[in-house]
DNA sequence: ACAAAACATAAATTAAAGTTTATATAATAA
DNA sequence: TTATTATATAAACTTTAATTTATGTTTTGT
């Protein structure tokens, strides 16, 4: 049953956190070990549950793949909103916080490179 | 976290069944448990996290509890119209059919007998 | 061609959730 | 008051899901 299976998905502060994430866009995995402070292979298997649940799709890259919200259905879309407006504490603050210091990190190691070049 | 709670009340087919029958209206546990084939502690469990989760509301009566369905609010009201809607498969027409067939069973019980002196 | 980075997958372990079995409680009926 | 019915609760057990640790794969940089 699908809607299960959605449901599950949403069932675990873990994977809640990652879709609060994305909520700011396309992040790649190392975005979000980053800013969940947690292990890779953890995180590689949040993002496995909540995309065969279809509430995210990847885009591979390079050796990088992104991932970002799936909200082309309305029960979806629906579903993510509540997960914006609804999921609060300090836990979704203090990620978005890691994330906006690893990003900035980031940049910083790109000064000077030219397109292509960085990390 | 509220929300997560929700998610969780809605990640497992048992309690999802229980919701669908309950679209028909009020049920005591006895009718669930007929309804579903299952334990009547296993029923009780079930229930007891859909109403910690805010699902459903009981009603106690004599030595009966009666369950409803709580769409209440807004989210809540468009999480059970999903189920209703999206939960599909053999499971849940089994259960009804199973509901009926223990409700006629309690009528005919009844036969000839005045107000409250039936079950 | 070799090394390193980014991610995925698998096996082992731990933790959480669900089920079963037994017992308790509360209300009604006899 | 004693027995019975409806339900709840608790403890033991089982199943499922999440975490950890180790290794594999692919891509890119040197």
């Amino acid at each position: 049953m699908e809607i299960l299976g959605i449901f599950k998905a949403l069932s675990d502060e873990t994977r809640l956190r990652i879709l609060k994430l994305l909520e700011g866009g396309e992040l790649c995995v190392c975005d979000i070990v980053a800013a969940l402070d947690t292990s890779q292979p953890g995180a590689s298997f949040h993002l496995c549950v909540l995309k065969e649940a279809g509430l995210i799709r990847d885009r591979k890259e390079g050796r990088w793949t992104h991932y970002r919200l799936e909200d082309s259905d309305m029960f979806r879309r629906f579903l993510l909103l509540s997960v914006m407006e609804r999921a609060e504490g300090g836990v979704f603050e203090k990620d978005r916080v890691r994330l906006g210091v690893f990003l900035k990190g980031k940049e910083e190691g790109c000064k000077g490179l030219r397109p292509n070049e960085g990390r």
